[in-house]
Parts: structure tokens; C-alpha cells; sequence
RNA sequence: GCUGCUGUAGCUCAGUGGUAGAGCACUCCCUUGGUAAGGGAGAGGUCGUGAGUUCAAUCCUCACCAGCAGCACCA
């Protein structure tokens, strides 16, 4: 007879078998008017499923954070009992719960357009008043393929025939609508609630393989209530208006035009903003033991053959043919090979490891043509590129050195927080198991070492080797790989490195490849969004406009900004014969951090009205002191450091 | 690359089978005003490219290019 556990230690007795319902009714009316769902023994499950021994039982409420996730998934069956509702044919195949929604994906020789989602969506709230029961039913496998397709739903038939043979089969019944479903549900269709939004339509790959059929997958949005939802979409169009498109548009920062699709023109102040993240690069890395080198953009395709990349990536690398040569020349997708180059000029020690090359590294690579995405994912892109060759036992000192020196660039360009994957074996791969082992448990100890948090990401490393990814996520949530490192034991016996041990015998180097910003291109994007635009001063391409509210003070205007530049500071002057406020909204709305008044006062006595971006305060400061303590801000967080604040 | 959508002035966008419009920006004039839009005038587009249908195409059809969303890809 099941005891059961409460979260706050209680125990009820039951003298027969119970289910989750049974127990929150007896508990009280009003727990069992609000459990959706209960987590039993720690697993969450149907509120209906039997509990025949004793047991710790928690039960789901709306409050918790289980509830988004059976919201939505709950959502995407009545999503996909409306689709089939309103166009028979359509069959169904999966439609999970995912980070703020859910998604269904059909199959359905016509795709869904936008047009649909209101009739779809009306349907919906007629499922959920109707408040259909969700009634499992754990079936036979045979006579569960058997069911579906029969009914033409040939894709559920092969998702069973492909569980393990171990796994029980459930169907989720809600009212004459039945599913394939592993579960749980919550207690009927209406727990589902009326804040959902369906989104976008987008074509699928079936089971994620572009080799498969093209189903069409509609995303919905869901929320507790009306608040969260709006709470959601508000936070989407403020996410937009972040975009790194859009800003560097208003900003005149670069462009891309349909001549050079993937690449990008850097207007000045967007190439102001390179430059600085550029020299700031140069300056950690040379004061990390980095050497900077600079390799050539093209190469003799043979070049490319021998390292494995004509084989591996001709499809994705910018060729030009010389034809009074007869020679195939390739531009660089990679810095690697190059690398490798250098190091095997003349004959290394190994008292010269690790040795660290760096370089700003200039590649091409022709991506699919879905895959652009503004400055983000690009054709042409320059990277912050280096590779450590090093022994064994120095790849694990040597990557806490990196993450080390990764979470402070990180920090200093604001990014406190950021995730790490570990992606480990691939198959196919290159390489014995045995150096797998000895690559992966160094990469892991390194971790522990430097104390990174990481999730495991299978199958997913590189050919040569494990590595580590290190993401950053943009004002729409969607994740960016930036930094990586990854151990690479294959190519230097591809191309022949080595190096004479303390033994007097030539041994193989290991290679580390890493970066940190991964392409300047991205990670410039990343920051436009991070800060909308509104960069801290040493990064910001304008750093001042000094503004005039009469002509008389023009001159002294010049001399500010000339004060200001002597400074170092980039500045720009506003002498047009605006009124102030005019001027103040328009320096304002292009992002820039300090806006300096000058008007007969401030030209009497020598000093300037700041006001800085984001407030309305108004600084009247002497001109010196204006300038000493911009010219300080303004000073890179590297040259800053330790330094006292004047 | 795949599915769907989009492409009109520098930007954001409206619009029609009879070769086009707004706001902002831009130029000029008036205005010298103390912290988020002072007023007026003007200039600016072979409606993404190519073909087809039509008496007539920016609008309809097809192809291509580019972009957007998602999927796949990302050494």
C-alpha cells in the first residue's frame, strides 16, 4: 500500500493503489483544481499514472517551471489535431516543446503560408475550450505501426519501427484526436491556456537529414498567461531593433550589396570599431607569448591536396585558374597549413615549445548560400587565428592558459557569461582510438583545471580532434560560435612537423588550434547587439561630437575637438545651425557616448557642457578636466588595468 | 543547397495592367535658438536582372540574382 512522500517530508498512506489525481484530491480542493502534471520519484508524468508503491510525489503547477514545457507540448497537439482537422491528407510526424514555444512539422504536398495561422489558430481555441481529456494508452508495437499506417501516417509508423525494442509504446488520446506521444500531458487540451502565438513557417528536413524530404514546420509561441506572452513578443521587437543589420545601417558602420554577396564593405566608423578590436587583439596576444605571422591568401591547389582540404572541402573553397600556367590555385579557407609551414622552417627544439603563431588571419570559403547572415556568417572573413605547438603535456596547461586569457577578452568586451561544449570523436575521423583518449582526457583535465562548466556535445569534434566551442548567444537568442580550441594530432604527420626532443629524436608536435573571437566579422556583430549600438568608449567609432548652441562659438568648438582629438580621443563637430535640441537627438540617436555643449558660457569660461548618452544630466566641467578624464575612459580595459584612476 | 516569403528614392515603407507616392535623410533659403525634431523651398527612382504574355508590364508568368525566416552546413 503506497506511502507517499510530499516535498516538505510528509507522508500520506494510502491503502490501494492511487494515482496522481487521487492524492491531490485528497490533499485539497485547490491542489487538485491546479496540479497539471506531478513529478514522481523525480520523473515528471502524467497526473493519471497509477502509483502502486510508496513513492516522493511533487506535484506540477502552473507556477512551476515544468509548466512552460507541458504547455507547450501540449500546444503542439492541438496545433497538429487542428492542422489535420482543417487539411485532411496532412500527416503528422513530431512536434516537441522547444526554448519559448514549440513546433509541429507536416507533411502536406502544399506548404502552409502565414495566412493560415488564423484559422489554425481559431481552431486551436476551439480544441482547448472544447478541453478534451489527454488519455494515455501504452500499446502492442505491431498493432501501434499497424494503426498508423493504416491511417497514411507513414511517418509515425517509422518513428516506432525505429524506438528501441525496449521502449513502450504510448498514444495520447484527446478526444477522437490520437497521437503517437512518449508523454506526459497535462489533464485536458484546455491546461493549454489562450496565450499561444503561432510564428513562422519554415521548411524541415525529416529527422534533420537534407537528404530526406522537406516537411513543413510551423513554430508557435506559448506562455503561462496573456502577460507573458506579450512580455515574449515584446522582447522579440526589442530584440530587432538590436539587430546588427539595422544598426550598422544607422550607424554607417559597413554594407553588403549583392556584387559581393557575404562579404562586407567596412565604412569608416565601422572599420574605426575593427580597428580598435584589432589592435586590442594584437596587444593580449603578444602579452600572452603569441608570435604574429602573416601567411599568403593563395595557394597551389597541391598544397591544398597534401594537407587534405582539396579532398575534404573543394566544394566549399574559392578557386582561380592561371591559365598561361596551367595552375589551380586555391585562397586560403584555413590558416592551419600555414602554420605549419613556418614551423617547419629549419629545425625546431623542443626547447622552443610551445610555440605559439598567431595571425589575423584573412580566409574565404564559400558557404551555402542559406547560410549568410549579415556580417555573422559571411564568405570572407578574417579571424583571430593562432596555433600552439606544444607536447602532450603541455595541451593541458596550455588550455587553461587560453581559457584563461579567452574569459578575461571576453569580460573586457562585456560578455560576462558564455557557454562551453565539449565535442568529442566523430566517426568518421582520423586517428587511432587510443590518441582519442589520450587528446579528449587531456582536454578534460584541462577543464577541471581551469574550472570550465561544459556540456557535452557527442560526435560532434573535429576529424583531427576533440575541441572545445565556446558560444556566445545575440539579442535574438540565437547562438554564435565564437571561440575554440581544439587538439589536432593528425595534421602535423600530414605535413610533417616535427621537432628534436630533449632525447636528440624527432618527435611530433601537437597542434592547438584556437580562437577567441573566432572571425572579427561575427563577433563585431555580436557586439553591436550586445551593446545596441551603444559602445563603451574605447570601442565607440565616434567617442564625442562637440556641439555649438550659437555660431559664436564655433571657434572655440574647433578647439575642443581639437583638444579632444590631441587626446586621442575620435570626435566629430556639429557647427550646423540647428537648434540644440535638435542636435542633441540626433547625436543621440546615432550612439554617440559623449555629446559636448558649447555656447557663449562655456566659451567665457573655457569649458564644456558633457552630457553623456542615456541621460539628461549635464556635466559644465573645465575644458582640461573634460579632456583628461574622457582621454582616461577612453583608455582600452588591457591598458587600464592596474592603473589608478586620476 | 532545401522550403516559404521579399526586392519601389540614401533609409523606412505605401501604391497601380496606362512608365509612381509619403515620412526621415539630402541641397538651398530664413531662423542664432541652452540639452531628444524651428520654418520654407528644392532635388532625387530605366519600381533587383533577363525573357515571356499584352495594344500597353513596376504590377501577370517563367528563369536568374540578392535578401529575410527556418532547416541542412560551418574544416
Amino acid at each position: 500500500m503506497p506511502a507517499i512522500t510530499l516535498p516538505d517530508g510528509s507522508v500520506r498512506q494510502f491503502d490501494a493503489p492511487v494515482t496522481g489525481t487521487t492524492v491531490a484530491e485528497a490533499i485539497g480542493p485547490g491542489l487538485a483544481r491546479a496540479a497539471l502534471a506531478m513529478k514522481l520519484d523525480g520523473k515528471l508524468v502524467d497526473l493519471a499514472t497509477p502509483i502502486e508503491r510508496d513513492a516522493d510525489v511533487r506535484f506540477v503547477t502552473r507556477k512551476d517551471p515544468e509548466a512552460l514545457e507541458l504547455i507547450r507540448h501540449d500546444a503542439a497537439h492541438v496545433l497538429a489535431e487542428a492542422v489535420q482537422d482543417l487539411y485532411p491528407g496532412t500527416q503528422v510526424t513530431i512536434g516537441p516543446a522547444i526554448e519559448n514555444g514549440f513546433y509541429y512539422d507536416f507533411a502536406r504536398n502544399e506548404p502552409f503560408t502565414p495566412e493560415d495561422f488564423a484559422p489554425i489558430e481559431a481552431k486551436m481555441r476551439e480544441i482547448i475550450a472544447r478541453g478534451a481529456k489527454f488519455e494515455r494508452e501504452e500499446v502492442d508495437r505491431q498493432d501501434a505501426i499497424r494503426f498508423f499506417q493504416e491511417k497514411g501516417e507513414k511517418y509515425k509508423a517509422e518513428i516506432i519501427q525505429d524506438l528501441p525494442p525496449t521502449e513502450t509504446i504510448s498514444l495520447y488520446r484527446q478526444g477522437d484526436w490520437v497521437d503517437l506521444c512518449r508523454g506526459p500531458h497535462m489533464r485536458t487540451t484546455a491546461d493549454v491556456g489562450p496565450a499561444f502565438k503561432l510564428m513562422k513557417v519554415a521548411g524541415a528536413y525529416w529527422r534533420g537529414d537534407h537528404r530526406n524530404a522537406m516537411l513543413s514546420r510551423i513554430y508557435g509561441t506559448a506562455w503561462r498567461d496573456q502577460k507573458e506572452l506579450d512580455a515574449y513578443l515584446h522582447m522579440l521587437e526589442e530584440a530587432e531593433r538590436r539587430d546588427h543589420r539595422r544598426i550598422g545601417k544607422e550607424m554607417d558602420l559597413f554594407h553588403l550589396q549583392e556584387e559581393a554577396a557575404g562579404a562586407i564593405f567596412w565604412h569608416p566608423k565601422g572599420w574605426q570599431l575593427y580597428l580598435k578590436a584589432e589592435a586590442y587583439m594584437r596587444r593580449r596576444l603578444d602579452s600572452s607569448g603569441y608570435k604574429e605571422v602573416k601567411t599568403p591568401q593563395l595557394l597551389d591547389r597541391v598544397f591544398w591536396e597534401k594537407s587534405g582540404h582539396w579532398e575534404n572541402y573543394r566544394e566549399h573553397m574559392f578557386i582561380a585558374r592561371i591559365e598561361d600556367e596551367d595552375k589551380t590555385l586555391a585562397v586560403k579557407p584555413m590558416n592551419c597549413p600555414c602554420h605549419v609551414q613556418i614551423f617547419r622552417q629549419g629545425i625546431r627544439s623542443y626547447r622552443e615549445l610551445p610555440l605559439r603563431l598567431a595571425e589575423f588571419g584573412s580566409c574565404h570559403r564559400y558557404e551555402p548560400s542559406g547560410a549568410l547572415h549579415g556580417i555573422m556568417r559571411v564568405r570572407a572573413f578574417t579571424q583571430d587565428d593562432a596555433h600552439i605547438f606544444c607536447t602532450e603535456e603541455q595541451i593541458a596547461p596550455e588550455t587553461v592558459r587560453f581559457v584563461e586569457l579567452l574569459a578575461s577578452i571576453y569580460r573586457d568586451f562585456g560578455f560576462e557569461r558564455f557557454r562551453v561544449k565539449f565535442s568529442d570523436r566523430p566517426t568518421p575521423r582520423a586517428g587511432d582510438d587510443a590518441t582519442w583518449d589520450r587528446a579528449e582526457s587531456a582536454l578534460r583535465e584541462a577543464c577541471a583545471t581551469a574550472g570550465v562548466d561544459y556540456e557535452l556535445n557527442p560526435g560532434e569534434g573535429a576529424f583531427y580532434g576533440p575541441k572545445l566551442e565556446f558560444v556566445l548567444r545575440d539579442a535574438i537568442g540565437r547562438d554564435w560560435q565564437c571561440g575554440t580550441l581544439q587538439v589536432d594530432f593528425v595534421m602535423p604527420e600530414r605535413l610533417d612537423a616535427e621537432y628534436v626532443g630533449e632525447d636528440g629524436a624527432r618527435h611530433r608536435p601537437v597542434m592547438l588550434h584556437r580562437a577567441i573571437l573566432g572571425s572579427f566579422e561575427r563577433f563585431l556583430g555580436i557586439l553591436i547587439e550586445q551593446y545596441a549600438g551603444r559602445f563603451p568608449l574605447w570601442l565607440a567609432p565616434v567617442q564625442a561630437v562637440v556641439a555649438t548652441i550659437v555660431s559664436d562659438a564655433d571657434g572655440y568648438a574647433e578647439e575642443v575637438a581639437a583638444a579632444f582629438a590631441a587626446a586621442g580621443l575620435a570626435v566629430e563637430t556639429d557647427l550646423t545651425n540647428q537648434k540644440i535640441n535638435a542636435k542633441v537627438r540626433t547625436h543621440s540617436l546615432a550612439h554617440v557616448p559623449v555629446l559636448a555643449v558649447v555656447g557663449r558660457k562655456e566659451a567665457e569660461t573655457r569649458t564644456v557642457a558633457l552630457r553623456r548618452l542615456g541621460s539628461q544630466a549635464q556635466d559644465v566641467v573645465p575644458l582640461e578636466e573634460a579632456v583628461a578624464r574622457l582621454a582616461l575612459e577612453a583608455t582600452p580595459p588591457d591598458l587600464s588595468r592596474g592603473r589608478e584612476p586620476a
